[in-house]
RNA sequence: GGAGAGAUGGCUGAGUGGUCGAAAGCGCUCCCCUGCUAAGGGAGUAAGGGCUUAUACCCCUUCGAGGGUUCGAAUCCCUCUCUCUCCGCCA
């Protein structure tokens, strides 16, 4: 959520940076709301302060042992007109929440203006796309030559967009997971962490998953119904939940290595074929938890993060950072690594950090004590891959792979893999 | 799954219908005192929200969550969640 207060002060610089999403909020609308919440407010607030009055001035009254009888008589009616009264705010308020939950983080000043991902800015590139001297294959070639990678039983199991893999290609995710998670743990600073993967409605709600996009997330049926999560920032982030953390205790790091659940809904005919879009998938998540002031500076650090993951694999890819219409929900600003993939002749997406300022905070309740006020506020969030486990095992084999269809594996992978240095048919 | 106990402010912990946002202690902040140290004295110390130019007043909400009874609920009733102990089962 934004700041409620700026919304209402300023809806019109509020509405000018949504336009830059594309998205057109209706100020009238909201303010006409706005207006009745205040009045409905005051009148209900006056209300409960004259029934307080009344209760106290009888208990004073009772314990006096006068005669309460006439002022029972004369609040007689009061619980009603409060009743009436708290029922019409709270319809204003019900209304006003759902507006406010379902309007995204305001974008930071210097995020480049565009409608969809064809607008975001190249910012840097790392190393420079292989040259084969034999036909590049892509990794469901590699994959089903090897016979490693097997789609069809997949879908036997549980249908499209899943993936089963066997031998050295399971070991080798497993590895790359492994060397991810302990470069952040032992070179990074993060604190590794083991999180749930079903979470309740409310963490999705603090992250803005919820209530946006359900139609995103998987659902249990159980009585008190869990969603599989989409991502490790979900419960990474809500470790903060209503935390008030001491300013000395800021900055936290989290990382933690969790399958992704994703429904994929709305991307019919996207990426249907390989390993691209699954759902689910491998991840290991980078999560900041900042004073206010940090999260500018923690967004370039969190990235450079995800960056030294690909150059310690001399994975070639570029830095894009998101134009204003493809910047998600809960970011105010984000940077996206995306991969070279020789099997796609194309960069794409790997990692993508992201800046939710205060926007997750004030949906949790995560907040900071000021040193020097003494008074709590807000803390700021981030969130970045560091890496996607499933996509960077697509860029190895893709961007190791040998004119014959072994794949050699990358030098920090190796003590991963008990030593191998390729992976072959049969190995 | 069965039986029992519990959930109160940063912490410990009192409080079974009114003057309780809540005793006391600890912690923390400020002041005083003592040459230093130790000890002592005093004051203050929850969060969110509304109104407001205002971090000033004033007001509202919150004692696990949600309902209910009542003029009035931390306190009584109902439902739920979580924690702890014992038994059973289980990785």
């Amino acid at each position: 959520m934004i700041d409620p207060k700026l919304l209402r002060q300023a809806p019109d610089d509020v509405a000018r940076n949504f336009a830059r999403r594309g998205m057109d909020f209706d100020v009238q609308r909201y303010l006409e709301l706005e207006e009745q919440r205040k009045t409905l407010q005051v009148e209900t607030e006056t209300l409960r302060n004259e029934r307080n009055t009344s209760a106290k001035n009888i208990g004073k009254a009772k314990a006096k042992g006068e005669d309460i009888e006439p002022l029972l008589a004369a609040v007689k009616d009061l619980g009603d007109r409060l009743d009436n009264s708290e029922s019409r705010f709270g319809a204003v308020q019900d209304e006003l929440q759902s507006i406010e939950l379902g309007l995204p983080n305001l974008l930071m000043d210097d995020v480049p203006v565009g409608d969809d991902e064809s607008a975001n800015v190249e910012i840097r590139t790392w190393g420079s796309p292989a040259r084969f001297d034999f036909d590049a294959q892509d990794h469901i070639d590699l994959g089903a030559k090897l016979g490693m990678l097997d789609f069809d039983a997949a879908a036997k199991i549980s249908g499209s967009r899943f993936a089963v893999m066997r031998g050295d290609l399971a070991h080798l995710q497993r590895a790359l997971i492994q060397f991810m998670l302990d470069t952040h743990v032992s070179e990074h600073g993060y604190v590794e962490a083991y999180v749930p993967y079903l979470v309740q409605d409310h963490a999705l709600l603090g992250t803005g998953q919820l209530p946006k996009f359900e139609e995103d997330l998987f659902k249990t049926t159980t009585e008190t119904p869990f969603y599989l999560i989409p991502t490790a920032e979900v419960p990474l982030t809500n470790f903060a939940r209503d935390v008030i953390f001491d300013a000395d205790q800021l900055p936290l790091l989290f990382t933690a290595h969790t399958p992704c659940f994703r429904s994929e809904a709305g991307s019919y005919g996207q990426d249907t074929r390989g390993m691209i879009r699954q759902h689910q998938f491998e991840k290991v998540e980078l999560v900041h938890l900042v004073a206010p002031e940090e999260s500018e500076q923690a967004l370039e650090v969190l990235t450079g993060h995800a960056e030294k993951i690909l150059q310690m694999l001399e994975l070639p890819y570029r830095v894009v950072t998101l134009c204003s219409g493809d910047v998600g929900f809960s970011a105010a600003k984000t940077y996206d690594l995306e991969v070279w993939l020789p099997g796609q002749q194309k960069y794409r997406e790997i990692s993508s950090c992201s800046n939710c300022t205060d926007f997750q905070a004030r949906r949790m309740k995560a907040r900071v004590r000021n040193a020097d006020t003494g008074k709590p506020e807000l803390i700021h969030t981030l969130n970045g891959s560091g890496v996607a486990a499933g996509r960077a095992l697509i860029a190895v084999m893709e961007n190791y792979q040998q004119a014959e269809g072994s794949i050699q594996i990358p030098s920090v992978l190796q003590p991963y893999m008990s030593g191998a240095t390729e992976i072959s048919r049969g190995s």
